[in-house]
DNA sequence: TACCCTTTGAAGCGG
DNA sequence: CCGCTTCAAAGGGTA
């Protein structure tokens, strides 16, 4: 449990970190409250897991999966809890004094333009919750962040470019604002995408406003994402022969987090390393409250939603391979041998512990072993007997 | 230049 | 169904 490790198992963590945050007695905070809800966000983890499997879309998302019995839609009984939940969050975890250090309260308004702007947060996602938008939404970066009219990212000649009328610029303040009906009706401020669901040949959208899931196929592709992707580009070149872009997978709630925190941890630390960030945002993720880690989970399975909604036909399979040979490959190279501590979890099971190696007790992160993730977001680790007790105890 | 590192979560695959 | 693999972001580090 990461609270549990962020209580005192976190130690470990605090010492190797050799950095203190702002946010420390913020977390004593959210430890207390974590010990009696734990099993509320376990609870809302798996309403949010229920919500989209219970709801059976008519639409193009449920064509799209509908065959794998992939269900993402909203009970209203769950809906309810949603609203509550988002109430929370808008009125509570945004607003409210007892998150004063929570970033989202200090980033400046991307809107106004006399805003002060975070020294490091020229590339984070800024989470503004006025104008009626949804406070969520510019985590997503296929979102108001780039679809805004008044976003400094936008093309203003898009549309003009491409010849697409863009009415839904202004619904966009509630994109993800879920419909009654669930996510199988699209809501107005979804309309934008919801009159062609087809893709083009290329993959483009067909409104031909570049989806940031959607890159370049060249080699650069996975580092020319959806910023970059959404910023006017003059290239004459590309008309010659497109080749087909690659759709890249949804955020899932983590990598929205790390997007949205990076910037901050780096200015407080003054890291730069994302594998030290990154490691640094993973302890920080487990000592999120319910609220701030449903907040992302609700984000990610919008995400997902809307990317199931633009791309029907897109499989994660479709990006496989896409990439060179991985580490793992290697370490299963280097693990043929029959003394290697591969799969001790597999040879001995959860029960033998003390029969596994060394490596597989204790290295939660680089042994194969963690590749055994939870499948839904309420089997989050958070929720689990993980290998980070493992760090705990050492 | 290409890959590694590092994190969590989602999805796909094979047994 | 379970275990495992791959990919998603990011950017400094490394071969």
């Amino acid at each position: 449990m990461p609270q549990l490790s962020s209580g005192g198992g976190d130690d470990l963590g605090a010492n190797d970190e050799m950095i203190s945050f702002k946010d420390e007695g913020e977390q004593e905070e959210k430890i207390q409250e974590n010990a009696f809800t734990e099993r509320d966000l376990a609870d809302l983890k798996s309403s949010l897991v229920n919500e989209s499997e219970i709801n059976q879309s008519p639409n193009a998302a449920a064509v799209r999966r509908g065959q794998q019995g992939e269900q993402r839609g909203f009970p209203d009984k769950h809906r309810e809890h949603l609203d509550v939940v988002s109430k929370q969050q808008d009125g509570g975890m945004y607003k409210s004094p007892a998150y004063p250090g929570y970033p989202f309260l200090m980033l400046p308004d991307p809107y106004l333009p006399n805003s002060s702007v975070s020294p490091s947060s020229n590339k984070v996602s800024v989470v503004q919750q006025s104008h009626g938008m949804h406070p969520l939404t510019s985590l997503l970066p296929y979102s108001n962040d780039h679809f805004s009219p008044s976003s400094p990212h936008l093309p203003t000649d898009m549309s003009q470019k491409t010849g697409v009328h863009r009415h839904q610029s202004q619904d966009l303040s509630g994109y993800y604002s879920l419909p009654p009906g669930g996510v199988s009706q699209i809501t107005p401020s979804m309309s934008w995408f919801s009159h062609s669901l087809m893709l083009g040949p290329s993959g483009m959208h067909p409104t031909g406003i570049p989806h940031p899931a959607i890159v370049p196929p060249t080699g650069k592709q996975e580092h020319e994402q959806y910023d970059r992707s959404m910023k006017p580009q003059v290239e004459p070149k590309r008309e010659k022969e497109p080749k087909k872009p690659v759709i890249k997978k949804p955020l899932n709630a983590f990598m929205l987090y790390m997007k949205e925190m990076r910037a901050k941890v780096i200015a407080e630390c003054t890291l730069k390393e994302s594998a030290a960030i990154n490691q640094i945002l993973g302890r920080r993720w487990h000592a999120l409250t319910r609220e701030e880690q449903a907040k992302y989970y609700e984000l990610a399975r919008k995400e997902r939603q809307l990317h199931m909604q633009l791309y029907p036909t897109w499989s994660a399979r479709d990006n496989y391979g896409k990439k060179k040979r991985r580490k793992r490959e290697k370490q299963q190279d280097s693990n043929t041998d029959p003394g290697s501590p591969k799969k001790c979890r597999a040879r001995f099971g959860l029960n033998q512990q003390t029969d596994w190696c060394g490596p597989c007790r204790c290295v939660p992160t680089i042994h194969p072993t963690r590749s055994a993730a939870p499948r839904y977001a309420h089997d989050s680790p958070i929720f689990l007997l993980t290998p980070l007790k493992c760090i705990a105890s050492l």
